[in-house]
DNA sequence: CGCGCTTATTGACGCAGGTCAAGGCCCGCC
DNA sequence: GGCGGGCCTTGACCTGCGTCAATAAGCGCG
């Protein structure tokens, strides 16, 4: 029996048609997407340079890495990775992303994309031409100040990845993104303690710099010591404390 | 005997005084620093906001995480390294800055620094008060895009060394430092091959997610291999091929 | 509703790199 | 120029996680 059940979570509360125009206005995570300062003449600018294309099937590409950089993307709902191939092959997993967050932004860099982005499950996103928004940010400071700080923060979250990386142990990691997983949902007002995985043990530990075995191992371990209730990819957490303890400890 | 010698690369070509306002029209960075296409009077404009204090002596602070975030710095001479403390006091090297690099944009998504930096040498930054930039980069769509770019650049950086943490052996980690180090001086115009590190080998365990004794042994083995030359820190790159085969290896 | 494939778990074993310890070297300072 | 404290190297040993292998459990699909 499932824990819990996710939904389709952008969608505007009251629209349902299969249109794929929705608006900003509606929809319930523009304050998690947009700035919060911006005047109804601005969300509407705004609105009209976003584009909504037909919903991501699993596996689906929403870009690959070195193609021409044209859009940044907002999710709407389901869950997307971004991923890079090295020269030799090997994938390194360098986010998750839920909805109400932005993905796509390591490309404006050299015009290209730095990362390829697939959907883990049936996905929905907002297309943000980058050319149309940067015309739009030099009118609106605060949607400027608002992209700056959101690519600001990817920043720092990547440095918290390379910290984890380089210096937690297999269990630290693990908790760190349930707790990362955990505190997501709870902004998007979804259940902080449950909740069902959308990525495979194979991207959790490609994400974390694990193997398969070693992950499976850890949510044992978890499980054992009765900070988790793991049920394949449903995620029960028991002991939120002990799951913060050790997702910082180091 | 060393290899080489750094000398003070930021300074104006022909200034030399004890002032510290110099100019960035004279300063021999400014093709890495600033966006190539502002005209004269975007250029003139910028300097206008742009401050140099004086020189940082080796071991002090630029600024320390979690402080009021106000500015962000170009690198005008020496070197500096960027870390964040984890909540249990380990240390985290998430970057070196060489003359020509900006850096302290990760403080700009909750207006305090997410990262502390200190000279690793004695080192000379200009300051760029990031509320004038903001300012300033709504009147100038090129500077605007060069930040956004400069943003994205990091975060791509930062991503490659996600994966270098998450999949590369120590062998991989160091080469492809080397040919960080080599490929940022070859752009300032300084040796490719013949360079002295600023930083201590604690600095580069660290940054690497390796401890000081793997480091120094894996500069034994490179040297065994004839790829390169090692003096202490004065380093001389005798095979770049292989270095730069085993930094992108995996 | 059962076949086959993909995903997850569990165990046994090996190794890269961490840890501990000892000794040498560089460099600033008196 | 000699003293002292950091920095670097090297060796011996240990361990957490990767690797390999076998089994089980989910799940789409006919």
């Amino acid at each position: 029996m499932p824990l819990s059940v996710d939904r389709d979570e952008g969608a505007p509360v009251a629209a349902g048609s299969r249109e794929y125009r929705a608006s900003c206005v509606n929809c319930r995570l523009s304050s998690i997407c947009l700035p919060l300062a911006l005047e109804a003449a601005e969300i509407d600018a705004l609105e009209r340079i976003v584009q909504r294309g037909k919903p991501l099937q699993k596996g689906q590409y929403l870009y690959r890495e070195s193609e021409d950089f044209q859009s940044v993307f907002a999710v709407r709902s389901g869950t997307l990775k971004a991923y890079r191939t090295t020269d030799e092959g090997r994938e390194q997993v360098t986010g998750f992303y839920f909805p109400g967050e932005i993905l796509g932004m390591d490309g404006i860099g050299n015009n290209r994309h730095a990362s390829s982005a697939r959907a883990l499950e049936t996905a929905a996103v907002c297309e943000i031409p980058f050319a149309s928004l940067e015309t739009l940010s030099a009118e609106m400071p605060h949607l400027q100040r608002h992209f700056f700080q959101l690519m600001s923060r990817e920043i720092a979250e990547d440095q918290h990845l390379i910290t984890l990386l380089s210096k937690s142990s297999a269990d630290e990691r693990v908790a760190a993104l349930l707790v990362s997983i955990s505190t997501r949902n709870a902004r998007r007002k979804l259940s902080a303690t449950r909740f069902r995985l959308s990525m495979s043990r194979v991207d959790i530990g490609n994400y974390l710099g694990l193997t398969v075995e070693t992950v499976s191992r850890v949510f044992g371990r978890l499980q054992k010591l009765g900070a988790l209730r793991v049920d394949n990819r449903e995620i029960e957490i028991l002991n939120g404390d002990t799951l913060a303890g050790m997702a910082d400890a180091h």
